[in-house]
RNA sequence: GGCGGCGUAGCCAAGUGGUAAGGCAGCGCUCUGCAAAAGCGCUAUUCAUCGGUUCAAAUCCGGUCGCCGCCUCCA
């Protein structure tokens, strides 16, 4: 498989450090509001490339962090006067309640910055002696001129972002002195209404980059293999990153970056601060499903910018329809016998051309292309099949989903007794020819969203 | 100012040198008591635009127009 890696701008055939296993680091939320669509293309991505990761022999190790420490999160606790740990909580709870809405594998673990004081303070600590770090007025800045690679990941040299920067230090200049006015602080000193841990270098809390560094360590190494966010992350959080890990540890940080790319709505961008943001519950109670957000976010190219419109996701919930009629008819197959071999290769051939198309930098176009070819072959020959054929082609389709996860498990429970009685009293009506009834109970079955078809072999019946 | 991206049918979107995937929507038809599902047929002589290279260009090169991102809040 290959994909863009940022740090060399092109794309690279993947090569693990250890055998078979692969070390994912992603960056989560800063919980201090409710996750938007936006974040969750990002996190659908990640979700998407450790599927596809499994889904290709692979074990993955994937860890995410929390913040759930900075300057966004304490501004929240303090406008609305409840402690830091009541914002953070309620934040916390509603994204893994969101993650599992779409759908999406579970990290082996979610690393929140609170709890792994003790490991920044002792990064910061290694960062001093070695003298990348400085103190100044009771923080503690990262020194970019003592790393000469600083400005690699994002293409940016360093003479330019001292210009760029001026203008901003002498904006924040009462906030923190800095020796340099591109360095980027690594401990921030105690202020009143802040959090604050002790520490060797004076009481305080942690810098935002910090905690990725300290946490991707521990977890995962020095030296991992892949490590994704959002592109707005590069520029400072990752080049951050990789200045403090690599000064400390004195080894590669990660070998592969992947950055999702932004998603914009009706045209516009979209931000928490120009307020025009949709989250996941926004669209459920417009009586979107969330596979079908999922099913959108997904489907196009993670380094292109993606337009979000309602328009979008009806059409998104559509062809998710034609993926489920189409399952829904291979469960209906009745006739007996073994699978044609024939088909049973090209079944094969299919999710091959399918695996592919993800392995050539995740184009998932192209694999849905694929998917839909094999749907569009094989429909006109669905009265044909026999329970062999069937089963091998959902195979294939769990195989499929194992990557995409847009088909949710169990969307056939069995019928409520009363719901078969009005089954059974419509078939009763259509024999009689009282067809005004039957449509009648059809409507009266479609408010509770169960959807009749008749068909040859008798009504059948799906949930919508 | 520096760095970078995008422009393919009504909409969404693959395709990066070999003659335009796929999805949605639409129209006609088949099946059906009617629906639903499914199928068949139709829907881009053309890839923002101008020029160049080539036997061959949506794909490579150059110009132009338009949109967008990053350059210490942001997924």
């Amino acid at each position: 498989m290959r994909f863009y890696n940022t740090l060399t701008r092109r794309l690279e055939e993947f090569r693990e450090i250890e055998k078979g296993r692969v070390g994912l680091y992603t960056c989560g939320p800063t919980v201090y509001d409710f996750p938007h669509i936006g974040n969750f293309r990002s996190y659908l991505f990640e979700d998407l490339v450790k599927r596809f990761l499994l889904f290709s022999g692979y074990r993955v190790r994937h860890v995410m962090n929390i913040t759930d420490i900075d300057d966004k999160t304490i501004r929240k606790a303090n406008e609305l006067k409840v402690p830091l740990a009541e914002v953070t909580q309620k934040y916390i709870a509603a994204f893994h309640a969101d993650l599992r809405a779409l759908n999406t594998l579970p990290a082996d673990a979610y690393l929140r910055a609170t709890e792994h004081i003790p490991e920044m303070v002792h990064l910061v600590s290694a960062l001093l002696e070695k003298g990348y770090a400085y103190r100044k007025d009771g923080s503690v800045y990262f020194s970019i001129e003592r790393f000469k690679e600083y400005g690699r990941l994002a293409n940016l040299d360093r003479a330019s972002l001292k210009t760029g920067a001026a203008a901003n230090a002498a904006a924040d200049a009462d906030e923190y002195e800095k020796e340099a006015a591109q360095d980027f602080v690594l401990w921030k000193g105690k202020k009143p209404g802040e959090p604050s841990w002790p520490a060797p270098f004076g009481e305080g809390r942690p810098g935002w980059h910090i905690e990725c560094s300290a946490m991707s360590m521990k977890y995962l190494g020095p030296h991992f293999d892949i490590h994704m966010g959002g592109v707005d992350n590069i520029f400072p959080h990752h080049e951050n990153e990789i200045a403090q890990s690599e000064c400390a540890n004195g080894v590669t940080f990660v070998n592969y970056w992947l950055h999702c790319q932004h998603l914009i709505v009706d045209g516009m961008k979209m931000s928490k601060s120009l307020g025009n943001f949709y989250t996941l519950g926004d669209l459920l109670a417009k009586g979107y499903a969330p596979m079908a957000v999922r099913y959108l976010l997904i489907s196009s190219h993670y380094r292109k910018l993606l337009n979000f419109t309602l328009e979008g996701l009806e059409m998104a919930a559509q062809a998710l329809a034609r993926i489920k009629n189409f399952i829904f008819s291979l469960k209906h197959v009745e006739i007996e016998g073994g699978a044609d071999p024939e088909l049973a290769a090209a079944v094969a051939a299919s999710l091959d051309a399918f695996g592919a198309s993800l392995a050539d930098d995740f184009n998932v176009s192209g694999a849905l292309g694929v998917m839909f070819d094999l749907i569009a072959d094989v429909n006109p020959r669905m009265n044909a099949l026999t329970r062999g054929d069937a089963a091998g082609i959902l195979a294939y389709m769990d195989r499929v989903n194992a990557v995409l996860g847009i088909l949710e498990p169990g969307d056939e429970g069995p019928l409520d007794a009363e719901i078969e009685a009005r089954i059974a009293l419509r078939e009763k009506a259509r024999r009689e020819k009282d067809f005004a009834r039957a449509d009648e109970i059809r409507a009266e079955l479609k408010k509770q969203g169960i959807i009749l078809m008749d068909t040859p072999a008798g009504v059948r019946w799906k949930k919508e």
